[in-house]
DNA sequence: TGTATCCATCAACATTTTTTGATTTTACCC
DNA sequence: GGGTAAAATCAAAAAATGTTGATGGATACA
């Protein structure tokens, strides 16, 4: 449904384009890897992160708002206590692109010579 | 059968984060998404690659070296012309990771605790 | 051999990103 | 209100990345 409704990737548009090397940006990074590896666990609450992490707080509030502007992460606040997931529209989208990249090899393998 | 041999990417083992990392540090670039973008239209010599995205020809030697260190582009040299095209093996790993995160999220939506 | 073309590499510089520690904001409890 | 804990924000320094123009290696061809 998602993927019925949404836009192709290819050819990246402009719009796309910023938007995608973003999202991937975010995802380029150790650190932030292993807060997705966490959270593909389910949601944990920051001080949570900070102890896995064994890092500063500063440095993963940091790290935690480049995935949250980048789409991956949502987070939602109970009292004191933000708690941070996995935005599963952001990993829908993810495949969507590899799904999409997948198609274009496969034509090219095939001999056509455009995926577009 | 590439998916039924290969590893987890979750929980991410040290090795894998460094290797992830760089794969996804090499998508966040809007040139470097650009470079796939031509791509995937079919393999593409650097002189052409130069033409169409009209930038210096170091800056793209540059980019593209990124692609292929991070294993996303092959080469192949032919007389004076060096080509790149898109590897269809990281087409399939970038798959593989999205799925895997997919799966996850399927999981704690469904009340399970764990996707491991 | 000499010249031209394609491309990679290099060094210097510019820009961006990340880290760190301090401060601020928000919420909770007494 | 005062005290405290969680998390965001900020500014300055440090580190990593990207750009530019010049140089050099490889190939082709006369």
């Amino acid at each position: 449904m998602a993927s019925a409704l949404a836009k192709a990737f290819f050819p990246l548009r402009e719009e796309t384009l910023e938007q995608t090397a973003r999202w991937f940006h975010a995802l380029g990074d150790e650190t932030r890897l292993q807060i997705i590896d966490r959270l593909s666990e389910g949601e944990q609450c920051v001080c949570d992160l900070t102890d896995l992490l064994e890092t500063a707080q500063s440095r993963l509030s940091f790290h935690l708002k480049i995935l949250k502007d980048a789409g991956i992460l949502k987070d939602r606040r109970d009292g004191r206590w933000v708690y941070y997931s996995l935005n599963p529209e952001a990993v829908e989208k993810l495949e969507r692109f590899a799904g999409e990249l997948k198609t274009c090899c496969q034509k090219l393998r095939g001999g056509s010579r455009c995926c577009k």
